[in-house]
RNA sequence: GUGGGCGUAGCUCAGUCGGUAGAGCACCGGAUUGUGGCUCCGGAGGUCGCGGGUUCAAUCCCCGUCGCUCACCCCA
C-alpha cells in the first residue's frame, strides 16, 4: 500500500528507544497515558479541525461503514482526547494531563518525512488558561529532545489571539489581500477567501513582498492575549529554551487559540517540523463539552526517529547470552530442557531449531553475536553433560555436569551485564 | 492533487545499440566423519515490478498501471 511500511526488526530498536525515553520523560511532567480507537465519527474531526483544512478537504480516509455512518481514520489524536474526555467525564475529575502514541492517517502525496501511515506522540493538558500551561507543554518536549541527544531543533512561537480577535485579524486580512487579488497567484488567490491566514505562511517568492506589508498578525492581538503570549515567551526564556517569534506561522489545523508553535529541523529535507502544537481554548466546547482550555503538542515519531538514526544514537538489538547446539537424536532430546535451565537462571539463550551438523550450528551461534556455544552431542547427552564454548572471548572450550552448566556460565559472564561482548 | 528521477538475485548495483542476464555482499555445502570467526573450492537463488502494444524476437522501444523516491503543496 502506497504510503504505508512494514516496520522491520532492526530498524525498530530506534523505535523503542524513542518510545521508552518518551514515557519516561512525560511520566515526570505528571502525564498520564490514554488510548483510542483508530477510527472516530467523520464529524468528529470536521468540527475540530475544520472544514476547509487541507486535511478535512482532501486528506482524511473516510468511508461509510455498515449502518451508514461515516467513519474516519483519524489524521490526528487531539480531537479523539477531547472526545474521550468529554464522554468519560474525566476532564472534571482531576485527570488533566495526557499522552498519547500510534498510528495516524492521511491521504498525501508521500516524500521524504511524510507518510499515509505515520506515527505521532502527543500530549495535552486541559483545564488550566495560563501560559503555565503551554510552558509546561513546550517544556516537555525540550526535555525530550535532550534526553534523546538531538541538538539542532528549533522553536518557532506565535499567538493567533483569542478567537474574536483572530476573526477580526483574520477578516482584516482578507480585504487586504483581496484588495491585492491581481499580485497574488492562484492558491493565494483562492485561500484569501477560504483561509487567509494560509496566505502567510506561502513560499512563494513572488508573494514575500505582499506578506510582508500585510496587516501584522501580532498587532492585532487582544491585550490579553498578547499578555498571555509574553509571559509565556519569558518563561521559556527563564528556563533556558531559546525560541523565535514567526509572526507567519498559522499551522493547519482551525482549532488553535492564542499560543502556537513548532520544532523544525534543517536536516531533514522539506518536511522540517519535527513536532507541533498549541492552545486550542474553544474545542471542547466545540465538541459538546464544558468550556474547557487546552493546549498540546503532537510530535512525528518518524522523523525524529530519522534524526536519531542520523546522529547514530542507540540501534543493536541484544544478542542473547547463549546458543544452544545440539547434534544427534539423544541431544536433541535433552536441548529443550538445557536451554529453559539457562532462562531459568535469567539467561537469554536461543535454541538452535535448524539444520546440519556442529559446523553450521556453531557458525549459525557465532553470527547470533552469543556470549557463548552451549554444545550437547551424543556424548554430552549420554554422559549428563554439556561443552561449553566462549564464543567472544579467548578461553578454552569446558565441559562440565549439566547441574553446573547456569553456575558455569554466571561465573563467565560479567557481574553487571547479561552477556560477553 | 501537479511535476521530475527510478523499479534487474535477499541487499547494493552492472548489463543487453532488441537475440530471454552478471558481479560484490549475504545464504547453503565442502576442504575440517563432533566445533564458529580467516582462507580456498563449489552450489543454490531472477515471471529483469505488473499489464498491453510494436517486432520473427522485448528486460531493453512505446502506452498504461502499481510501487519507491525527490520537489511543489501541506504538515508530524
Amino acid at each position: 500500500m502506497r504510503g504505508m511500511h512494514d516496520l522491520l526488526p532492526g530498524p525498530i530498536a530506534r523505535w523503542q528507544h524513542f518510545e521508552s525515553t518518551a514515557r519516561a520523560v512525560l511520566g515526570c511532567y505528571g502525564f498520564e497515558e490514554i488510548r483510542t480507537p483508530l477510527l472516530e465519527r467523520t464529524e468528529l474531526f470536521v468540527r475540530s479541525i475544520g472544514g476547509a483544512t487541507d486535511i478535512v478537504e482532501k486528506e482524511m480516509y473516510s468511508f461509510p461503514d455498515r449502518d451508514g455512518d461515516s467513519l474516519t481514520l483519524r489524521p490526528e489524536q487531539t480531537a479523539s482526547c477531547v472526545r474521550a474526555g468529554i464522554e468519560n467525564g474525566f476532564i472534571h475529575l482531576g485527570v488533566h494531563r495526557l499522552w498519547y502514541m500510534g498510528p495516524m492517517f492521511r491521504h498525501e502525496r508521500p516524500q521524504k518525512g511524510r507518510f499515509r501511515q505515520f506515527h505521532q506522540l502527543g500530549g495535552e493538558i486541559f483545564g488550566p488558561p495560563g501560559p503555565e500551561a503551554d510552558a509546561e507543554i513546550i517544556l516537555v518536549t525540550a526535555r525530550l529532545w535532550r534526553r534523546l541527544g538531538l541538538d539542532g531543533l528549533r522553536l518557532e512561537l506565535n499567538s493567533l489571539g483569542t478567537p474574536d480577535s483572530r476573526r477580526a485579524y483574520r477578516s482584516r486580512l482578507a480585504e487586504y489581500l483581496l484588495d491585492r487579488r491581481a499580485d497574488l497567484d492562484e492558491d493565494s488567490r483562492r485561500r484569501a477567501e477560504t483561509n487567509p491566514l494560509r496566505v502567510l505562511d506561502s513560499k512563494n517568492p513572488d508573494l514575500q513582498g505582499v506578506i510582508e506589508a500585510a496587516p501584522k498578525l501580532l498587532d492585532a492581538l487582544d491585550p490579553e492575549s498578547r499578555d498571555h503570549f509574553d509571559t509565556l515567551r519569558a518563561m521559556l526564556e527563564e528556563a533556558g529554551v531559546p525560541s523565535t517569534v514567526n509572526p507567519r506561522l498559522v499551522r493547519g489545523l482551525d482549532y488553535y487559540t492564542k499560543t502556537v508553535f513548532e520544532w523544525t529541523t534543517d536536516r531533514l529535507g522539506a518536511q522540517n517540523a519535527v513536532c507541533g502544537g498549541g492552545r486550542y481554548d474553544g474545542l471542547v466546547e466545540e465538541i459538546g463539552g464544558a468550556p474547557t482550555p487546552g493546549v498540546g503538542f503532537s510530535a512525528g515519531i518518524e522523523r525524529l526517529v530519522a534524526l536519531l538514526a542520523e546522529s547514530g544514537a542507540g540501534a543493536e538489538p541484544a544478542p542473547p547470552a547463549a546458543w544452544v547446539a545440539a547434534v544427534g537424536p539423544a541431544a536433541a532430546r535433552v536441548a529443550p530442557a538445557v536451554a529453559e535451565e539457562l532462562r531459568d537462571a535469567g539467561m537469554s539463550a536461543v535454541l538452535d531449531a535448524g539444520e546440519g551438523g556442529f559446523r553450521a550450528k556453531l557458525r549459525r551461534a557465532n553470527r547470533s553475536g552469543a556470549g557463548f556455544a552451549v554444545i550437547v552431542g551424543d556424548t554430552e547427552a549420554a554422559a549428563g553433560e554439556v561443552s561449553i564454548k566462549p564464543l567472544r572471548a579467548d578461553r578454552p572450550q569446558r565441559t562440565v555436569p549439566r547441574a553446573a552448566l547456569k553456575d558455569t556460565l554466571a561465573a563467565w559472564l560479567p557481574p553487571g551485564g547479561p552477556q560477553e561482548r
